[in-house]
DNA sequence: TTGATATATCGAGAACTCTCGATATATTGA
DNA sequence: TCAATATATCGAGAGTTCTCGATATATCAA
C-alpha cells in the first residue's frame, strides 16, 4: 500500500487551494457568461448586465470578484466603466472548458 | 449599441448552466486533489481518503458527486470499492487548469 | 447647480455547501 | 455467526455564497 503511493505525485496543499479558488470565480453562470462575452472584446458594465440579463448592480459584484482575483481590468471613460480580460491564462483555460465542459 | 451586441456570440443558458456546474464540481480543493490522484491509476477509496488527508466519510461523499456527474466510476472487488476516471474530457480539462490556474 | 445616466457598495435574508458524528450496509475470515 | 474492515448515507449545525433593494458615488449636459 505504501509502495503504491510512494509513486503517486501530490500536488502542493498550496496550489491545490489556489486552483481551486480560481475555478470557484468562474463557477457561476452570470460570471462564464461575462467572461465569454469579454472574450470578445472590451464592454461596459450596462452592456454586460443586458446581455448577461442581470441587473446593474450584481453585474458590478461579479465584476468586482472577477477583477479582484486579478482575471480582468477596468478603466472608465467619461460615466462608463469598461471591462476587458486581464489574465493571459484566461482566454486559454475558457477555451478548454468550453471544449471540456459540453460548451 | 445594438450594432456591437448583434456581432456577439452569446451562447445559450443551457450550455453556460452545464459548464458552471461541472465547473463547481471541480472547485473543491479535496475533490481536485482526488481527480489529480485518480489521473495516475485507480485507487480505493481508502487510499484517496489517506493522500487527501480527509475522513473515509467525506471522501465517499466527494466520489459520490465526482461519480454523480460522471467524472468517475467505481467498482467493487471485495470490500474495497476502486474509483476510477471515467469521463474522457477530465484529464484534458485537469491539464489545463494545471496549466491555467498555477497548478 | 440640477437632473439624468452609469457604476459601485452595503446589509439582510435566502439558499446552498461543507463538515462532522452517528449509523447503516457490504464483504471477508475466523 | 461474529468481529473486523471498508464503504456509504443521513441529519444537524456552521459557514459561504447569492440575491435583492436601498443607497452612494461619478460624470456629463443642460
Amino acid at each position: 500500500m505504501n509502495d503504491v503511493k510512494a509513486e503517486i505525485e501530490l500536488l502542493p496543499d498550496e496550489m491545490i487551494e489556489k486552483a481551486a479558488e480560481c475555478l470557484k470565480v468562474m463557477a457561476h453562470p452570470v460570471r462564464l457568461r461575462i467572461v465569454n462575452i469579454l472574450m470578445q472584446g472590451e464592454f461596459a458594465v450596462h452592456e454586460l448586465a443586458e446581455m448577461s440579463k442581470t441587473s446593474p448592480n450584481q453585474t458590478c459584484e461579479h465584476l468586482r470578484l472577477l477583477k479582484g482575483h486579478g482575471l480582468l481590468s477596468s478603466e472608465r471613460r467619461g460615466r462608463t466603466v469598461y471591462y476587458k480580460i486581464a489574465s493571459p491564462q484566461l482566454p486559454g483555460l475558457i477555451s478548454c472548458i468550453r471544449t471540456n465542459c459540453q460548451i
